[in-house]
DNA sequence: ACGCTCGCATCAGGTGGGAAACGG
DNA sequence: CCGTTTCCCACCTGATGCGAGCGT
């Protein structure tokens, strides 16, 4: 019923069990040979991650959506011993580009890098501007892959308000965790996924005034793991391009003395900036690196994701978004029971009937949470269902599946890149311009066409959402009709909305406008989007924080139309294929993955 | 009888809040 | 003293098992 998923997945009793296996596996074993390449975490301590903009009172950082630092001649931050390594990971590969002479990094060498001190990101040397005209290269040896951050709009909702992640003696999960799609991987050959978390900067960080400020330097002693293979790990290009890839089960932990689960902990000092990053290294068939073959390893880089490691909530800002965003947190939602027993005038928003967007501009739980929640969670899918791990639904349906209604649903996307190749670009901002036609098509073979919407239960495990029809990002939500039920006046779908390429057009601009500008994004937006907005999801939004704590610093209803315009592009988008009878048009799927490029 | 779906109960585990403990 | 960390709590989700109901 669900492809290629199940089937793997018999091979094991139980997700326990099929992971076991999986840590078996040398490249998987993080304590095991494979790693035994890694210059353990001590190592780690040395590396940072410095914007190029770096101050962080720029505009630069202070708009969510700019703050990617790829300008090619960007400040590094570059501790001794740290030129080994090609600078090239930021938000690009090492390798796998054939043209990519310059930068190309060895197999091996990319472990290294991943651990060893160093600078871990060098000058971003794409082109910056890759709008439109990106495409995806065929499936085979040698290619460029691409990542996706799938959940890319919630991240940069925490982001704007400085992530903070909460880290515990026996661990904690990431929320918003890590969750990828990946195209351009040979379909045949054997990659190990793998997520390592590295300081993002030198310094020590408080939270004093309503915001976070540097406090003397990072203490670079730190030790224990850095790195959290994917469990999944080694497994197929196709397996990997086949759906998402999640780091749920990711738990990060202060306690460094840990001895087991080391493998699903990364160990992180509290008061710390640290940036995790993606990296899909070439392997043999069982998992272990391939020495004789060149150019093995990517590494990508989402600003976005990177975060604070406390031990206790700073910031209100962030205790809301998890909150609200966090099914586990559903507890201390405030407005839970009164969502459903108001009546319809009486609600923050109106029902879906009105607007498509309704169910994600209520902060209660099941209208504003709900999308996000299936963003992040649907990688909780039973395992055995699937891949035995983290995986959540097939690409088929985050991809093209109408129901994707939540910005979430968007994907962010970073190819690999290219060293040394067009180093022509000069621009120190994160790309998300849509990109144009030809993506969509070309990501198509990797699942879209060979699964249908129905097969996938994804929404199984929500049934009592009324938005489980939609799609929110993680990206893989099919229909789960069976359980829908169509009388629900938030009907995520009463009828689909026609005309989304006229939204579309409305909607891109905007996003280029948010990328381009640099602190006048949210603004614009809200200008921009007075009737689309109309339902204030901003208003509702703030009113739910106001019944909470807030914030001194930023105040909450600046969060709104950043997240609308996310999730009402995915609205959008979500509109111009009901049910996924139809593909979006190259239109909509040019406005609806937005990508990093560096080609 | 058998297979399937569904609803319910149970349990494990994740969540932030808040108080207490810790430590510089 | 104050900032940070730890622990416990109530609440929630998700996985699982069981039995009832239904159709073949």
């Amino acid at each position: 019923m669900l492809g290629g998923g199940e089937g793997e997945s018999s091979t094991f009793s139980s997700p326990k069990e099929a992971a076991d296996e999986r840590r078996k596996s040398p490249a998987a074993d993080v304590d095991g040979p494979a790693r035994s390449r890694y210059p353990e975490h001590g190592a780690a301590a040395g590396r940072y991650y410095v914007p190029p903009t770096a101050s962080k009172e720029s505009p630069e950082t202070a708009n969510p959506c700019s703050f990617i630092p790829y300008a090619p001649g960007g400040a590094v931050y570059s501790p001794p011993g740290a030129g080994k390594y090609p600078s090239s990971l930021h938000l690009g590969s090492v390798g796998f580009a054939p043209s990519a002479a310059g930068g190309r990094s060895h197999f091996g060498s990319a472990y290294q890098l991943a651990q060893s001190p160093g600078c871990i990101y060098p000058p971003y040397g794409g082109p910056g501007s890759a709008l439109g005209g990106m495409t995806l290269p065929a499936a085979g040896p040698g290619m460029r892959a691409q990542v996706y951050l799938c959940n890319r709009p919630l991240w940069l909702k925490f982001h704007r308000h400085q992530t903070e992640m909460i880290i515990t003696k026996q661990g904690r999960r990431m929320f918003p965790f890590l969750s990828f799609n990946m195209a351009g991987l040979s379909l045949t050959a054997h990659y190990n996924v793998f997520v390592e978390v590295v300081l993002a900067d030198p310094n020590h960080w408080r939270f004093q005034g309503g915001k976070w400020v540097t406090c003397g330097k990072a203490d670079n002693s730190s030790q224990g793991n850095k790195m959290y293979v994917h469990p999944e790990s080694p497994n197929t290009g196709a397996h990997w391009m086949r759906q998402e890839i999640s780091f749920s089960k990711l738990k990060l932990t202060n306690n460094k003395g840990t001895s087991h689960n080391t493998s699903q902990m990364i160990v992180m000092q509290s008061l710390h900036k640290y940036q995790p990053r993606l990296h899909i290294v070439e392997v043999t068939e069982d998992g272990v690196e391939d020495i004789n073959s060149d150019v093995k390893t990517q590494s990508f880089t989402f600003p976005e994701t990177q975060f604070i490691a406390v031990t206790a909530y700073q910031n209100t800002d962030i205790t809301q978004l998890k909150i609200d965003h966090n099914p586990f947190a559903k507890g201390f939602r405030d407005n839970y029971d009164s969502m459903y027993t108001a009546p319809e005038n009486d609600r923050f928003t109106p029902s879906p009937t009105d607007s498509p967007r309704a169910h994600q501009i209520v902060p209660g739980a099941r209208y504003t949470m709900q999308p996000l929640f299936q963003d992040q969670f649907v990688n909780n899918l039973p395992q055995n269902r699937f891949y035995n791990s983290e995986r959540t639904v097939p690409q088929t349906n985050s991809l093209l599946s109408p129901h994707t209604e939540d910005g979430a649903s968007q994907r962010w996307f970073v190819t690999s890149m290219q060293q040394g190749g067009n180093g022509t670009s000069t621009s120190n901002k994160l790309d998300l311009t849509p990109y144009e036609g030809e993506y969509s098509s070309s990501l198509l073979p990797y699942g879209i066409k060979s699964l249908s919407m129905q097969t996938s239960h994804a929404l199984s495990y929500y049934p009592d959402s009324p938005f489980n029809t939609v799609s929110a990002g993680w990206g893989s939500r099919a229909a789960y009709q069976r359980k829908v039920t169509p009388s629900l006046p938030w009907s995520p779908r009463p009828s689909p909305t026609p005309g989304f390429p006229e939204d579309l057009d409305k909607v891109k601009p905007q996003i280029e406008e948010e990328v381009s500008d640099g602190g006048g994004v949210i603004s614009s937006w809200t200008d921009a989007q007075p009737s689309a907005l109309s339902l204030d999801k901003a208003d509702s939004y703030s009113m739910a924080c106001k019944r909470r704590r807030l914030s001194l610093n930023v105040p909450s209803t600046e969060d709104s139309p950043a997240d609308i315009k996310c999730e009402d592009l995915a609205s959008a988008a979500s509109n111009s294929s009901p049910y996924g009878k139809e593909p979006p048009s190259s239109k909509a799927m040019a406005a609806y993955y937005s990508f990093y490029t560096n080609p």
